[in-house]
DNA sequence: GTCGATTTGTTCGTATGTATC
DNA sequence: TGATACATACGAACAAATCGA
């Protein structure tokens, strides 16, 4: 018997699927700049051999990801995808307590190293100043402190990851009844002192947060 | 002059919107487990209102977010949505290097949260095993190390952010001209002497290669 | 301020491909 | 082999929003 070279079947992939590469082929080859007009609908479904149908069901895809932006009456548009998606968020849904804890734990992550980079790369955090006159509320000034430090940082995908993980937990009301033991002057002067372990300990103490 | 109070319009959700949130709802109030199957496209158009192009719409958002699998010929099924997802793997799509750069910092900063966690979990390792005998490919036996670790961790959104940012990287042959100047012994050495400083260190230099 | 052209949003009917029994 | 159930795909038509003459 002869030896049988068994490869997995190749399945033509969906029509949608086949628009939406393709599409996103076009955008970056053209270097279609943000805001910039796509063809009309009717226009792209004969351009790729395709029913209005199909390349409407490519084009929710590609919206949805970010690549692109529809309105009603106008035409599609170039958008700027995201580098992360959290699922949960795209539809407003409201998570469990578990899956909740889990993004926490991320978040903090994305915070613990805005503050080290940050601190790295020697950013100038003087102009800081606490945006509201409420001392209660820890968790809003400890997110503005994070995205003001982000901000200056060579990389924008930590922000990213920051923003999607603390404000589906703020969608969530995961700090309603969760008060931090620290105030956000705290941070702002370690960092001032450029007080490595003291910032440590203090994100660790956040991280504790049951 | 009065003071006009400016509310920004509020649009009607357009159907396929309306449609995926609704089918979520659904599948999170009836408990629907994994692989369970969803009516039939034309029962939850009919049963939704809506037609049957709209539905797909709805469909195609859910299945994209991981919440749902169409099969031709058999039907749609409940499977379960990633806690994140990367825009440009959804499309198989290759990126520029400057985006290459920040996502791999970001699985970096997995790695690195995933070693110090197993570490506090006082994780058993020792069941590690060098997968290859081919001891230049570095990266492939870190990866290994790592989802080993991760496996065992209680927050599994770590190792999915590690996966992501990870096989991304892969699949742009980020680490094709990359070697690391460390051996993954040396990591999982440090490892089981619980060399917390030793295994900082070690990340830091991964960190900084170019 | 209205009208008409343009463009996306939505629907329906029909045909085809595919898996299961 | 055939029948059934289902997703996939197409095209034509109409509705609604936007914009400019």
């Amino acid at each position: 018997m002869d030896k049988i070279k068994l490869n997995p079947v190749q399945r033509l992939p969906r029509t949608f699927e086949q628009v939406s590469k393709q599409i996103v082929n076009y955008l970056t080859s053209e270097k279609l700049s943000n805001r910039s007009k796509l063809p009309t609908e009717r226009t792209l479904s004969t351009l790729l051999g395709v029913s209005r149908s199909s390349l409407r069901e490519g084009l929710r895809v590609l919206e949805l990801l970010g690549y692109l932006d529809s309105r009603q009456g106008e035409g599609t548009f170039v958008s700027e995808p995201p580098p992360f998606i959290v699922p949960s968020r795209v539809l407003t849904q409201k998570l469990d307590p578990a899956s909740l804890k889990h993004y926490y734990e991320i978040s903090i992550m994305c915070a613990e190293q805005i503050v080290m980079l940050s601190l790295q790369e020697s950013i100038d955090n003087n102009i800081f100043k606490s945006k509201s006159n409420s001392p209660n509320n820890f968790w809003s000034e400890f997110a503005y402190w994070i995205e003001s430090l982000s901000s200056q940082l060579q990389n924008p995908y930590f922000l990213s990851l920051w923003q999607n993980t603390y404000h589906l937990l703020i969608e969530n009301n995961y700090f309603l009844h969760r008060d931090a033991p620290v105030e956000i002057n705290t941070f702002v002067e370690s960092f001032a002192e450029k007080d490595e372990s003291k910032l440590k300990q203090l994100l660790f103490t956040l991280s504790r947060i049951t």
